[in-house]
DNA sequence: CAGCGTTGAAGAACAGCGTTCGTTTATTAC
DNA sequence: GTAATAAACGAACGCTGTTCTTCAACGCTG
């Protein structure tokens, strides 16, 4: 029989498992922390580095830890979605000016989509549930009754407002993701819209006379330009349900 | 010296690779055939069933062999687009009837995206390019033309007008996206909106004063009250820039 | 008719994805 | 001191788009 005394080494071929190597420098794992990390990612690389197995690496685990903190990644996204939203600043309603108080808050929201990559993506198309996100719907809401427009147009309005919004956003990083390796998306867009204004004009005008036309208005105007023109004609519309007042025109 | 007489059998262990099976049945891969494919398997389950390896599959090979008509998936759904963007009904301008016919416009493209899944996610962002699309973008541009939309306005109008029936349709997969296996998305739909709506009423009314008031409005209205509400806007908006004519209202 | 270059087709593989399973570990409760 | 619990984890599954390399068939030239 063997004695039973020093440590016998472990053989080798069964792997030792290296233990819960918890360094002291590391934050226990939290729901708060995987989306903070999310985020750090969202910011710094865009929503498709949105991976669990990258935001795990950030952490220095696998992915599967992350599962005990967060139920799947729409979930996730979720969360990120509201964390951001709450970035948004509201203004406080002045009926007289409740139109343009609604295109501030629409800018306020672009911009935030566009401080934060390309989440824009995750948020098209969700019932808006979370708390600081039903508080933009909320001031939105707030300003179209203090500008006289009836409930029931108010109510769809919220929800074509933040469809336009997400639209824009998401069309903004698009052609963006298709702009080769390290170059600046921003570049690579202006130097392409030149081409496809000069496809349009060299389309058969027979076929195509409006576009041959105008072609350079259909290719004029930067993502902010057109930004500005939807909510321009969005708000002008809502507008025209408005009760007690003129049509704007 | 073995005898150069009958066949000796392939060795085994050189698998034997089949040659090129081509059945009389199976007409030769092309680019037209591998579209048709793809639109067929659209159509049955959906864009994210739309996969290299389906469509292969489907045609009796592998994802490779796609690759010598193809040049990569983004470029295979730019073409189904272009396709299926044939089958949308164009009017004949009316002046006195331009707000209308637009309207009807939009329609007729909402209930193509309809028919065939949820295509409409490859088409937002992306700038038209192929005929059948350009075709719509012109039809659209005569109707406000006609109108007296001026240029400029009416450039930016065909942008955010397609934008807008994008993401209308985008939108309405991505909840039905999430309803389990096999139940009806529509029905899954239908039973999500009261719990959204009772979820808005109970919240706390003196943080969410108007979203709790108007539970109802938010949450009423279909799939398509919500897509005309929109469409209405839009073109009183534009309608609005209408050069000789009073703002609709 | 033989040989050859071209081209379409195909198998296998690569790197990555979200998610799940079963197991190990550290912590807490008794 | 020991049993129970919850967190963490490695490995794997079945996908994805794409590429590499090989191979068979065809059209052409000599």
């Amino acid at each position: 029989m063997v004695a039973d005394g020093p440590e016998i080494p472990a053989p080798p071929w069964r792997k030792q498992r290296a233990g819960r190597r918890r360094d002291a420098s590391r934050r226990p794992l939290s729901r708060e922390l995987i989306v903070d990390t999310a985020i750090g990612v969202l910011d710094a690389e865009g929503m498709d580095a949105i991976t669990m197995r990258r935001i795990a690496q950030e952490l220095g685990t696998g992915p599967a830890s992350l599962y005990a903190h967060v139920a799947n990644k729409d979930e996730l996204l979720e969360d990120v979605l509201d964390r951001i939203a709450a970035e948004v600043a509201l203004p406080e309603p002045d009926p007289a000016r409740w139109q343009e108080q609604l295109k501030e808050v629409a800018r306020e929201i672009r911009a935030m989509y566009r401080r934060h990559g390309d989440i824009a993506r995750a948020s098209l198309g969700k019932i808006p549930t979370s708390p600081n996100v039903l508080r933009i719907a909320e001031c939105e809401l707030a300003l179209m009754r203090a500008g006289g427009v009836p409930p029931k147009i108010a109510g769809l309005a919220v929800d074509r407002f933040a469809q336009m919004i997400d639209a824009d956003c998401i069309e903004g990083t698009v052609l963006a993701g298709k702009s080769p390796e390290g170059q600046d998306p921003h570049e690579f867009y202006a130097a392409f819209v030149p081409q496809v204004r000069a496809y349009f004009e060299a389309l058969p005008a027979e076929r195509f006379p409006n576009i041959v036309a105008m072609a350079g208005e259909l290719t004029g105007g930067d993502d902010d330009d057109r930004f500005e023109f939807g909510l321009d004609i969005m708000v002008r519309g809502i507008a025209s349900y408005a009760e007690g007042r003129p049509p704007a025109g």
